[in-house]
RNA sequence: GGCGGCAUAGCCAAGUGGUAAGGCAGAGGUCUGCAAAACCUCCAUUCCCGUGUUCGAAUCACGGUGCCGCCUCCA
């Protein structure tokens, strides 16, 4: 089995190889910080989260380095419009960047580079490609001169002279800077700062960084001049990518990224979710929300679509995961539930429950169908097909226990299920703990026995009212009664 | 106008030449005073349409239809 990964590059699969034996540089395009992440950030970083997750179980050293783009036009609109400035907005939404994300059970980056820490790297990059005659100053602002680059457009699929500028309807054509270009499609490396903006000096005058320009550097100060995977929504292919290819590899005349991935766009209503079309929804308004989802459903939702095809978000598919996520933490909490009665020894140590104590086998059936699907271009789908056998398969077993009080399968044999099961979803950032505060019912067991022959006794005597209201007040103190053949009552905590 | 993608059950979604995974929802049964829970069973002769290639096609080719993304804000 090998990993394969679709190449928006190459337009196929391909296996996939790293620079270096063992060792993984990663780059994933961030957010610019101006407002709080919607749900199709939330896909995006889910994603590159599991794909980094899944390189680690290979057993790959993963530097995995996400930016945040901290100067941009949108952080100062936003920063005139209520008064404050670009610092202040850029740390409040970094701030709600990671509580998100970490709600998501999305893993930290190795780094956070900021445009703003990288201006010198930036002006470094700008110098080398006037010098090579890729780039021209114009009145304060640098741009990069496409034409010179002969392979622009390779990542995009596109040519220049194919291209219709203009065609998204953003471009002004009065705009003084389209004037400055010496070709529509030349890019803004530097921009000469307006009165009042946040400025760096520079030898073309104060001014601060076009948006490529600063992954470029951050890319090369951080991982180098060729990194193995670069990541990013889909929208970012033109121009943001395809730019950044045309600077670095213009400057460094190696390789950007081997490997560039890209994920589907979250829709609603058939129609991508974006700030300018103002139909999404943040992940804190869905998150808390009354009756939110659990983050973890959320996650569950994006994982169950492969990650390059579109996802429509809806309340009904949301509502499935959330279902969906019920099933997949019963199965994951089986063994804290059950470990007990199964007889496990090492129920109370500080290991139990975590995946990385956790040795199962890797010939299993579940192992060998969970790396085939996630090796060919991580099929989570598919991979979330295995998650669900192993979880129907503990909870019916959790069920039988709990009515039954014993079962037939062997307790080695479910301990190995229950231990796949939890290592394969937190592979996938799929993870639940027990809750800490149980819910616990101030009766007594001696109480809940009184009960349950007070309503025996109304059984007997055909008065079934009575007997239906003693079993709703105990549910209502969390005690689930169960009737079995014989006139025997169980009941459990529920 | 250019480039690219998608179309599989009520909904979501894998599968890309060998006879339709999985989830959600639903149905029937066992049990029960009833209900709930639980357990058992069922749930696409068919993959947008047409033509073709093949022993064999959801999968390949050609031609349609519909939807979506990008073409300098974008995850």
């Amino acid at each position: 089995m090998t990993l394969t990964f679709y190449n928006t590059l190459t337009r196929r699969k391909q296996p996939f190889e790293p620079l270096e034996p063992g060792k993984v540089a990663m780059y994933c395009c961030g957010v610019t910080v101006y407002d709080y992440c919607h749900l199709g950030h939330a896909r995006s970083y889910i994603v590159w989260d599991t794909v980094r997750r899944y390189l680690m179980w290979l057993g790959y050293q993963v530097r995995y380095i996400q930016n945040f783009t901290d100067i941009d036009d949108k952080i100062l609109n936003r920063a005139n419009a209520e008064g404050s400035t670009m610092t202040e907005v850029a740390e409040r939404n970094i701030a709600a960047y990671f509580e998100d994300m970490r709600r998501l059970n999305v893993l930290d980056a190795v780094e956070y580079p900021r445009a703003t820490e990288h201006i010198d790297e930036i002006q470094q990059i700008i110098k080398t490609l006037i010098e090579l005659d890729y780039a021209y100053p114009a009145g304060g602002d640098v741009y990069y001169r496409v034409q010179r680059f002969p392979s622009y457009g390779k990542l995009s699929g596109r040519q220049l002279d194919q291209m219709q500028a203009g065609a998204s309807g953003r471009v002004d054509a009065s705009d003084p800077e389209s004037s400055r270009k010496q070709h529509p499609f030349d890019f803004a490396l530097w921009k000469a700062a307006k009165p009042g903006e946040p400025a760096w000096e520079s030898p073309w005058g104060p001014g601060r960084p076009g948006w490529h320009i600063e992954c470029s550097a951050m890319i090369r100060a951080r991982l180098g001049d060729t990194i193995d995977i670069h990541t990013g929504g889909g929208d970012l292919v033109f121009p943001h990518h395809e730019n950044e290819i045309a600077q670095s590899e213009a400057a460094t005349r190696k390789p950007l990224a081997n490997y560039w991935l890209h994920n589907g766009m979250v829709n609603v209503g058939g129609e991508k979710m974006s700030k300018s079309l103002g139909n999404f929804t943040t992940i804190r308004q869905l998150l808390n929300a009354p009756n939110a989802p659990h983050p973890m459903a959320l996650r569950l939702f994006v994982l169950q679509a492969h990650y390059r095809k579109p996802i429509d978000f809806t309340a009904e598919a949301m509502a499935s995961a959330e279902q969906s996520w019920e099933t997949l933490k019963d199965g994951l909490l089986f063994g804290y539930k059950f470990g007990n009665v199964l007889g496990w020894t090492d129920t109370a140590d500080a290991s139990f429950g975590q995946p990385d104590s956790m040795r199962i086998p890797d010939e299993s059936e579940a192992v060998q169908k969970f790396r085939t699907a996630m090796d060919d271009d991580i099929n989570t789908p598919a991979a979330l097909a295995v998650l669900f056998e192993l979880a129907k398969d503990l909870r019916r077993e959790g069920n039988i226990l709990t009515h039954e009080g014993k079962t037939t399968t062997d307790s080695q044999l479910l301990r190995e299920q229950w231990q796949t099961l939890v290592v394969l979803a937190q592979v996938l950032g799929l993870e639940t703990q027990p809750e800490t505060e149980t819910p616990i019912s101030g009766l007594s067991e001696a109480e809940i026995e009184a009960k349950i022959n007070q309503r025996r006794e109304a059984k007997a005597a055909k008065n079934f009212a009575e007997a239906d209201r003693i079993r709703e007040e105990l549910k209502g103190q969390g005690v689930i009664l169960v009737d079995k053949p014989g006139g025997i009552t169980e009941w459990h905590r529920g």
